[in-house]
This record gives C-alpha cells, structure tokens and sequence, in this order.
DNA sequence: ACGCGTGGTGAGAACGGTTGTCAAAGGTCG
DNA sequence: CGACCTTTGACAACCGTTCTCACCACGCGT
C-alpha cells in the first residue's frame, strides 16, 4: 500500500492551503509557493493535490472555464460549496434536502451509482462592493 | 447584429442533434457527421455548438474529465440533467424544491448573481445490465 | 549514525480539448 | 454578375494537466 512519505514540498503545500480559505488553482498554488521561497515544482503541487483529493483531504471543483480548484475545507463530511466567481470566497453549506431530493430522483429512473453535483456560483458582498465603484 | 446565416455545416450540426437524445462531445458530433458523410471542419462543428449555446439552442455541460458535452433538450426552460457516465442517457429533470433552496441560501450569505450548477450523474439501468455480463 | 531501497521530485516533453489564424469558398444584395 | 462580407477548414497555437525518467532524499533496519 501506499507508504505517503511526508516531504518538504507535501508539507508546503498542505501549509499553503490551510492558510487559505478560498479555492485556488493548482498553479495559483505553485505561484503562491514561489512567492514565499518554498520551491516546490509544478508537477509535484499536481501530485500534491491529487493525493490530497483522493484521500478526501481536500475537496475538488471546477471552475466554469474547466480549471480545477482546490480547497481544504473544515468539514470532512459531505458538503457543498457557494463560491464567489471573482475571489473564490467559499462558504460550506449542506443540504440535506438537496440530496435525499437527489438520490430519489435519481433512483426513480433506474440510475445506480449516484453522485451528484451541486455547487452554487455569485458574487460575494465585498467584490460587488468593490465593483460598485 | 449577428446574420446568423444558415448554412449547410451548421444545418447539419442541429440535425445531427436532433436525432441524438444524448449529451454528446464536439468530437464525438464531429465524427458521426463525417460517417454519415456530412463533411464539416473541426473547428466549425465547435464554433456551430458555441453559438447554439448562447443563443441557448443547447444545453452544454461539463463532463467529469473537463470535456464539454451537448445535447438539443426538449425544454427551453431552465432545467437540470441525470445523465449516463457511460452512454450519455440523459433525463431532464425539474428541482423546483432546489431552485429555491439555492437561491435562500446564496442570499442569506449575501451573495448576488446567483448561479447554480446541480447534475446528476449515474450508471442506467442498460449500461448497469451489460456490464452485470 | 549510516546506508540502502523505494518512493518522491522536477524540468521538460507530451497530451487532449479547445480556440486562434488566415487565405479560400460561398451566401447576400444591388 | 460582381462587390461585400461572413463562414469555412487545415493547421498552428494555447493551456491545464499528466507523463517521463534520471536524480534525490525519507526513513527503516542495522
Ligand atoms: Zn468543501
Ligand atoms: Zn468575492
Ligand atoms: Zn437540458
Ligand atoms: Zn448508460
């Protein structure tokens, strides 16, 4: 099994992403590492990333242009995110509503292996603010 | 304003979706139009789909893997999709109960603009049976 | 402390979907 | 028919992500 040996660049990364709230990009991550002398490589942040995810350390989503945005949030429970489009200001919602709507939904057509995608997108009260101007 | 004028790439492109039920990719429409012969470019077939888009002629949706996927609904109105991972199968579906629950909680954040991205994905029940083999 | 083996790293190449380029093709209208 | 102007399509460029592979270093066993 995997023996997921804690490195310098590892402990960077999980560093970066607990000091931020919001989601970032994998390269706004690299970017941000650079900036504080920690060299870590591009690919290596990649890497970083995706373990986190699949040992749900973080939490994943894609932006609307396809990019993949990363989080560490506060709950490891299921959960779902409303993002700000412009700063990435991130607040965890739940909706158990939504999911027990989900799964009947979903299993009143015959579908299996459910999952479902609920992410909510706007602009936070600061950045309509700030672009009120 | 935009002519829009109709020509036999883009005719062709409607039509090909027409007769599909499915959520399909550019590339996949771009390779069914040349086996039956229609001969269209590429880059056509991906200019035709972005314009259907917005003129909101077709419902586009992410993939999990990034691709973009197209598909002519039946309904005009705003609506949401179970989709098949494997085949594309798709059913619209209504979520009156969740247009409502995401805007509430948007706005008790103090968010605008408010958008929201829910899909559910799936295994049907053809594709369940055949795998089952 | 030291050395070894295995997993991790990183620069750059490769990849895959998508968009840009630009000269040639073809609707549209007078 | 001819000017005008949009659309087309082969190909290159893009951009986020993943792969490659030689080098490096964590950490266990001694
Ligand atoms: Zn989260
Ligand atoms: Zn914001
Ligand atoms: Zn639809
Ligand atoms: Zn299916």
């Amino acid at each position: 099994m995997a023996a997921a040996r804690m490195t310098r660049q590892r402990t960077a990364v999980v560093e970066a992403l607990d000091e931020l709230a919001d989601f970032r990009s994998a390269q706004q991550l690299h970017e941000t590492l650079r900036a504080r002398g920690e060299s870590v490589g591009l690919a290596t942040v990649y890497r970083a990333l995706q373990a986190l995810a699949e040992a749900s350390e973080v939490d994943v989503l894609r932006a609307e242009d396809g990019e993949s945005l990363y989080r560490r949030c506060a709950r490891r429970e299921h959960h779902h995110h409303l993002v700000c489009r412009q700063c990435g200001r991130t607040v965890e919602i739940d909706g158990p509503t939504v999911e027990a709507w989900a799964s009947k939904v979903a299993a009143a057509q015959g579908f299996d292996d459910i999952e479902h995608t609920i992410e909510l997108w706007g602009t936070c009260a600061d950045c309509r603010a700030s672009s009120k101007a």
